[in-house]
RNA sequence: GGCGACGUGGCCAAGUGGUAAGGCAGUGGACUGCAAAUCCACCAUUCACCAGUUCGACUCUGGUCGUCGCCUCCA
């Protein structure tokens, strides 16, 4: 039974959706005014692993993961320049161009990483109506108000804020750091609509004049309008607890009178040297970099290998290790092969079956993949000690069968070296029996020069039983 | 100042009442023409510190120290 923490009771809960086998998942999706960075990437792999294993638990889930194109300005919710606006005139392009510039980076870079597509990745601009509509309703309840052009929410006509963050009336210091806007009745009260100057761009018409929404209302309105008036799971980053996500609950259910979400759930920070990595302190590290010097699936590894509740200090030996670990999984596949279907033996059908075991009761714990992998790489081991005997085909297929199933299917970690594929897999084929022959004529020296060469180039060497030899990519 | 999280071997990281998973690195051995891969063995009497509860605590309670996050935009 799968179970999840919930930001809002701060507790492990069961996991059941509302109509099952239904299962309605948003997710907080990037802002697109800049290229993703390992942040993004530890979030979406993070959520990525939640869908796959609602799917691997057979629930039929559908996935909206928002792309925010406006209303989110530089400084606090309701001053500042919008940020797309401000890298159009930095980058002399329009809005709409930058939007759909960052939108391609960022699906490429999570296709890299092996992050399944949302099934939805609704615009907030191409949604305008619907956010309308939503303030619309807040007004008609009496929890809206207009002042100077702008609408706010009334904080004071909705008891329950506060209650995800934990945050009473009291607790904030308001007026220090945070400058208000004037016309606001409270300083806790947010934007819903903002009037735009002739300077801003990005405005459309509303019954309170030209303007554009306040950037907490495009998730309620998006998720709303895919996943009902209640949704089972939406996810998003530690940081948008407070102030996003109370403010998504106050508008969400202050309009419909339903509880807006289920399960809350948050993923925590990478950091660097225990800092947190992100766009203010100017300490991050573009995915695009990173892969030009990790494979991306290590990135993916790496990522996996701590829990996605805790923070993942970024460092090249965590890098390094998450490499090694990658390559004796797909060492591990190699070794098994492309084998025929059958009926396996006990001995590999009890390891299958102990194995999986494992493997669910570390993902059912709130999505442990530490423990999950844990579990895996002891599969590899007790694998590679029964391929040291005899093994039938049926078994070693039922064999990948699970390790294609846990490892790519359900953590995403794709194992087949696509590097290699093709025609350079071919010649890889022919260099390794090239090698073979060499040493079978004890041609040693040539033999080793062909090995030297070939790792300078960045292929592995591996000598088989019986003389073969086998050549790969590295990674 | 308010709210919250965390502190486990050289590094990373699970475990939340019954006596420390797993990965990486390292050491020794088997195998190999030599390597690599693989396998075997070794690698925390101890879980920041101090009290307390308990037959028993890394795990519960209280306190101390340290680190970090949110309270402005950030996944």
């Amino acid at each position: 039974m799968l179970s999840l923490y919930n930001t809002m009771t701060r507790e492990k809960e069961e996991f059941t959706p509302m109509n099952p086998p239904f299962a309605g998942v948003y997710v907080c999706g990037p802002t697109v005014y800049g290229h993703s960075h390992l942040g993004h990437g530890k979030s979406y792999v993070s959520f990525d692993v939640l869908l796959r294993y609602l799917r691997y638990l057979e629930y039929k889930v559908r996935y909206v993961q928002n792309i925010t194109d406006v209303g989110h300005l530089t400084d606090d919710a309701d001053a500042g320049e919008d940020k797309l606006q401000k890298q159009a005139r930095l980058e002399k392009l329009e809005p709409m161009e930058v939007a759909e510039k960052y939108t391609a980076s960022y699906f490429r870079d999570m296709d890299l990483l092996g992050n399944l597509r949302p099934d939805i990745s609704p615009r907030a601009s191409g949604h305008i109506p619907e956010q309308i509509e939503l303030v619309k309703t807040l007004f008609e309840k009496g929890h809206a108000y207009e002042a100077g052009g702008n609408v706010y929410f009334d904080v004071s006509s909705f008891p329950g804020y506060g209650r995800l963050s934990g945050r009473t009336a009291d607790d904030q210091r308001t007026g220090t750091r945070v400058r208000s806007a004037d016309d606001k009745r409270n300083p806790r009260d947010f934007a819903l609509w903002k009037s735009a100057g002739e300077d801003h761009i990005l405005q459309w018409n509303s019954p309170w004049g030209w303007g554009y929404p306040g950037w907490h209302l495009e998730c309620s309105a998006m998720a709303m309008r895919y996943l009902g008036e209640t949704i089972d799971i939406h996810g998003g980053g530690l940081e948008n607890v407070f102030p996003h996500h109370e403010c998504e609950i106050a508008q969400s259910t202050a309009a419909t009178g339903k509880e807006f979400v289920r399960y809350w759930m948050h993923n925590n920070m990478v950091t660097v040297d225990g800092r947190k990595m992100g766009k203010s302190l100017g300490n991050f590290t573009l995915l695009r970099d990173l892969y030009q010097r990790w494979e991306p699936m290590v990135v993916r590894l790496y990522i996996l290998r701590s829990h996605y509740r805790s923070p993942l200090d970024f460092s090249d030996e965590g890098l390094a290790g998450a490499k090694s670990g990658l390559e004796r999984l797909i060492s591990f596949k190699s070794r098994l092969g492309s084998p025929e279907k059958g009926s396996a033996s006990e001995a590999v059908l009890d390891l299958v079956s102990r194995t999986e075991t494992d493997f669910r009761k570390a993902m059912d714990d709130d999505l442990n993949t530490p423990g999950a992998l844990a579990s895996l790489f002891e599969y590899v081991r007790a694998g590679n000690i029964l391929l040291e005997g005899e093994l039938s085909e049926a078994d070693k297929h039922q064999m990948t069968v699970l390790l294609d199933t846990l490892a790519t299917d359900v953590l995403g970690v794709q194992l087949a070296s696509e590097s290699s594929g093709g025609s350079s897999e071919e010649l890889c084929r022919i260099l390794g029996e090239l090698r073979g022959y060499l040493r079978k004529n004890k041609l040693f020296q040539e033999a080793d020069k062909l090995r030297d060469d070939l790792s300078n180039a960045g292929f592995s060497v591996r000598d088989l039983p019986g003389g073969a030899s086998e050549v790969t990519a590295d990674l």
